[in-house]
DNA sequence: TTTGGTGCAAATTCTTTGCATCTCT
DNA sequence: AGAGATGCAAAGAATTTGCACCAAA
């Protein structure tokens, strides 16, 4: 983890076909993809290209700050190619993420940094919800069953 | 799997001997523990008991609002006795999750509910870090090479 | 009794890796 | 030239599931 600027040890990103086309068409949406479905997109224009190589570049490319990485509920990774600072919603019944509308946010990092032993480096927020497709669907079996769930909020 | 309160169409949790004992073990501790960790933990009072059990019975426990699962970043699902709300920091290096000595935050959902399309159910909110112990330890090879990393803060 | 739970093992899903071969710079 | 990247396939890690048998209520 660490700056650009200031590690010298490290060799210049290589620009391969396969890394800039990946770079390319996770910039060109705003879905938020898995690495799955980049692999699918990049596959139109590099048949060849394995998912293998799709994953150490997306790993790659987030490493230098180029992409970013969305992790969190226990699904499938997700990538972002807005490097920006911003929020997401997840829909907690298809899993699709969208950006928020959301400007700034407190400081919450300085309520933290007192006595928790911890060397704070940030935090990961994220806000889960049902998406407006999903919101017309009926529940699902395991929503049903599901009283709390993780407990949010 | 679920309802008491409000859903009258499903039978009421059937206390096993199994789940009373995940669910003892869990509460005894404020580790945090993984499915794999409670497995071990409750292995030593049902030594029979099957890895499979104990995801299926933490799964219908937090379904019930009984315990609380916390899962983010990539890495193994933790689990966690206390159900009251609280947060957390996680170790980016070892991935120990503690309990974060926080009362109160501001009102985040009010900032979103406007109009993002979804029905915001709530958020999931996780500070990262490096806890005491390894904050002592030189960096990974890991760490070394990654420039940025997932996106904080 | 009967309905849900359990143990076991196989199956899934997502992600990482070893290795021989290529290819950027 | 040579460090680094790629494709392929196999390996991993975490979690879920099918099924026949078992046990709470």
């Amino acid at each position: 983890m660490n700056k650009k600027s200031r590690d010298n040890s490290k060799s210049p990103l290589r620009m391969t076909r396969q890394r800039r086309v990946i770079l390319d068409e996770l910039r060109k949406v705003t879905s938020h993809p898995t690495a799955d479905e980049i692999y699918n997109m990049v596959r139109r224009r590099l048949p060849g290209i394995s998912l293998g190589t799709v994953y150490r570049n997306l790993e790659i490319l987030s490493g230098n700050g180029m992409i970013q990485k969305i992790e969190s509920s226990g699904s499938a990774r997700r990538y972002d190619g807005n490097v920006k600072i911003h929020y997401h919603v997840r829909c907690v019944r298809c899993g699709r993420v969208d950006d928020l509308p959301l400007s700034t946010l407190p400081v919450l990092e300085r309520a933290v940094r007192k006595g928790c032993g911890y060397e704070i480096l940030g935090y990961s927020l994220e806000f889960v919800g049902i998406c407006p497709n999903c919101g017309k669907l009926p529940k699902t079996k395991k929503e049903r069953q599901d009283k709390n769930g993780t407990q949010r909020k």
